[in-house]
DNA sequence: TTGTAGGCGTTATCAA
DNA sequence: TTGATAACGCCTACAA
C-alpha cells in the first residue's frame, strides 16, 4: 500500500501481484481517489490537453471542424482548450499565447496561421502545431480538395451556357483561404472563355444596398447571368438582396454558394451549393497531431479525405440568351 | 534573484524592490520565461480552468452560449475546456468526468443536468458547478425569461384569428427545457379560447413523410391555421415538408419558430420567431461562477437579462376564415 | 513483488 | 527587502 505500488496498479506499468492489484482497486473505489492531473503533468512534463484554435466560432463553418477536434481528441484521452481568434489577428494572437501559457501539449489550427512568427516561436517552445496544410508537399490540402468542387461547379455553370459570372464577397482579401478560394476561381473560368468579376459588398447589411451592387450587373447591357456566393456567411445576406432588387433566381440569375447547410436545402428554390465538411479535415489532423505526441506514425487520414463536390439544386438553370 | 523573488515580482504579492523588479522583469524578456501552469496548479489546488458542458454542439443555438462563456472566462483569466454531451446521457456523463479529472475548478452547464446525482458528486468534490437556474427562487430562469416570447407570440397569434394551432416539435419529450416549452405553451393559449395540439416528426427526415403529417392537420375540416415549430433546428425539415405538401405560407397556415437566425430573416416569406440569445445568459452565468471561485459577490447580470420576444415577419398572418 | 526517495516548478512561511 | 526551505501529488530509478 505504498504510492508507488497505487502508481504502477493504476498506469499498467511496472509488476503488481494479481492481489495487491484487487486491493489497490477496491481502496480506489472506496476513498473516490482521483489521480491530480496537476502533479501528473508536473512531473511528465505533459498536460494530455491540445489547445484548437478557431479562427471565427460566430463562423458555423467551423463547428464541424471543432467537432472533429474534440472527437479525435477524448478518443485518445486529450482534452481540448478551445480559442476563439474572432477575426482578428490581435485576438488570435493572444489566443495562442494563451494555449501556450495554460501548457497545451499540441495546437490544431482550423487554418493556416496569420502569424507564422508566432506559431514558429510555439514550435521551438516544444509545441506541436499543425494545420491541415501542414507537410503538404503540392500546395495547399484545404485549396487542393476545394478546388475539385469549385471545378465541378465551373464546368456545370459553363454547360449551363453561362458566359459572365460574378463572385461575391465580403472583402477583397479575407484570409489565406479567401485569397486562395478567389485564385482558384480565375483559374477555372480562365480558358473555359467566361469572364469573371467580382462584387464586393464590404460591412453593407442593408438589403437595398446589397441589391443595388447586384442590380449593376444582372440588369446592364452584357449582364452576369450567374452569381458565387463566397462564404455560407453572407449567403442570407446576399439572398436578402436579391429580393430586395427583385432579381429573380434562376429566372434572372442564377446562384451557388460555397458551403452547405440544411438551409440552403430548404431555401426556394434551393440552392445549389460547393459542399465541403471541415469535420473529416479536423479528423485527420488531430490524429497526425497525436501520433507526433505519442510518437507513432502519421496517418494517412489526410490524404484519403475527400474533396469538395458541387451539389446542383435549383438555384442554377440555363442562362438567359 | 532567488525563486522567491521572481514568484513574488510576477504575482505581486509580497514586498520587491523597485530595482530587483525590474531586473528581473528584464530577465523574464531576456529567457522568454513562462511560469509552468501544472506547478502552479499543484502548488495553489487551482487550475484557473472552466468547464463548459454543450448538451449538443452540432446545434448552432449552443454557439453564442459558448462564446459568452469564453469571453468572460478569458477576460478574468481563466482557460475554457468544451466538451460535447452529444445528445446523450452516456455521453454527458463521461465528459463531466472527464473535466472532473481534467481539475477544472467549475463547470457550466447551458441547460439543467440531466444527471443531477453527478452533479451532486462534482460539487462535493470542491468544483462549483452552476447553470442558468442555479439558485433561482421561481422556477427556472431560462423557462421564465423564455415564457414573455411565447406570450407575445401566442398574443399575436390569436389577435389574427387564430384558434386552433400545432406545435411541431421532433420528440413528445426533449429534455427539461423542451418539456418546459411544451408547457408553457399550453397555459398561454388555455384562456384565450385556443385548441393547441402537437405534431411529432420524430426522427422522419424526408419531406414527404413531413409534408403527409403537417398535411393531415392543415387541410380537414376544422384545420389547424398556424404552426410552431419547437426549435430552430427543425424549421429547415419543416420548411421542406411545407412545401413538399404544397402548403402556402402564411396563405394555408402561418408560421412562427423558437430561435432566430439570418436564415429565417431571409427564407421568404421571411419567419416570424421567437428570438432569445444565449449569450448574455452565458455571461451572467459565467460572471457568477468566477465571482464564485474569486471569493466576489455574486452579479447581478442574471436579474438583468433581456427576456424573449416574438419578432413578427412575413410568416405570419390573419388566419383563414 | 514491494517500498524508499528524489525531483518536476511553483508559492508560502520563516529567518536573515 | 530578500533568500533558503518546505510542501503540493505524482512518477520512477533503485534498493530491498
Amino acid at each position: 500500500v505504498s504510492t508507488a505500488t497505487v502508481s504502477r496498479t493504476l498506469s499498467g506499468r511496472g509488476p503488481v501481484s494479481e492481489a495487491t492489484r484487487a486491493r489497490v482497486l477496491r481502496a480506489v473505489q472506496a476513498l473516490q481517489y482521483l489521480p491530480s492531473a496537476a502533479a501528473r503533468s508536473l512531473r511528465t512534463q505533459r498536460t494530455m490537453t491540445i489547445g484548437v484554435l478557431v479562427p471565427d466560432l460566430a463562423n458555423p463553418v467551423f463547428i464541424p471542424f471543432l467537432r472533429g477536434v474534440q472527437h479525435v481528441a477524448h478518443e485518445r484521452g486529450y482534452a481540448v482548450l478551445v480559442v476563439d481568434g474572432q477575426r482578428s489577428l490581435a485576438v488570435e494572437q493572444l489566443a495562442l499565447r494563451r494555449l501556450r501559457a495554460q501548457g497545451v501539449d499540441a495546437i490544431v489550427l482550423a487554418g493556416p496561421a496569420r502569424d507564422a512568427s508566432l506559431v514558429a516561436e510555439l514550435r521551438s517552445g516544444g509545441i506541436v502545431v499543425l494545420d491541415p496544410d501542414f507537410g503538404e508537399a503540392r500546395g495547399s490540402l484545404l485549396a487542393r480538395l476545394e478546388r475539385a468542387g469549385t471545378d465541378a461547379m465551373c464546368d456545370a455553370l459553363a454547360a449551363l451556357g453561362h458566359r459572365r459570372v460574378a463572385y461575391v464577397a465580403r472583402e477583397r482579401v479575407s484570409g489565406a483561404l479567401g485569397q486562395r478560394r478567389w485564385h482558384a476561381m480565375r483559374d477555372c473560368w480562365r480558358g473555359r472563355g467566361v469572364t469573371l468579376e467580382r462584387v464586393i459588398v464590404g460591412e453593407r447589411r442593408a438589403p437595398v444596398e446589397i441589391g443595388g451592387l447586384i442590380d449593376a450587373v444582372v440588369r446592364r447591357p452584357e449582364p452576369v447571368t450567374a452569381l458565387i456566393c463566397a462564404t455560407h456567411g453572407l449567403a442570407p445576406t446576399l439572398l436578402r438582396g436579391l429580393r430586395a432588387a427583385a432579381v429573380d433566381v434562376p429566372g434572372d440569375c442564377s446562384l451557388v454558394t460555397y458551403g452547405d447547410s440544411e438551409w440552403a436545402e430548404a431555401y426556394r428554390p434551393a440552392l445549389s451549393v460547393v459542399a465541403f465538411d471541415l469535420y473529416e479535415v479536423a479528423v485527420a489532423v488531430t490524429a497526425d497531431v497525436i501520433a507526433h505526441l505519442d510518437g507513432g506514425l502519421p496517418s494517412q487520414a489526410r490524404a484519403l479525405l475527400r474533396p469538395a463536390r458541387f451539389v446542383p439544386r435549383e438555384s442554377t438553370a440555363a442562362a438567359r440568351a
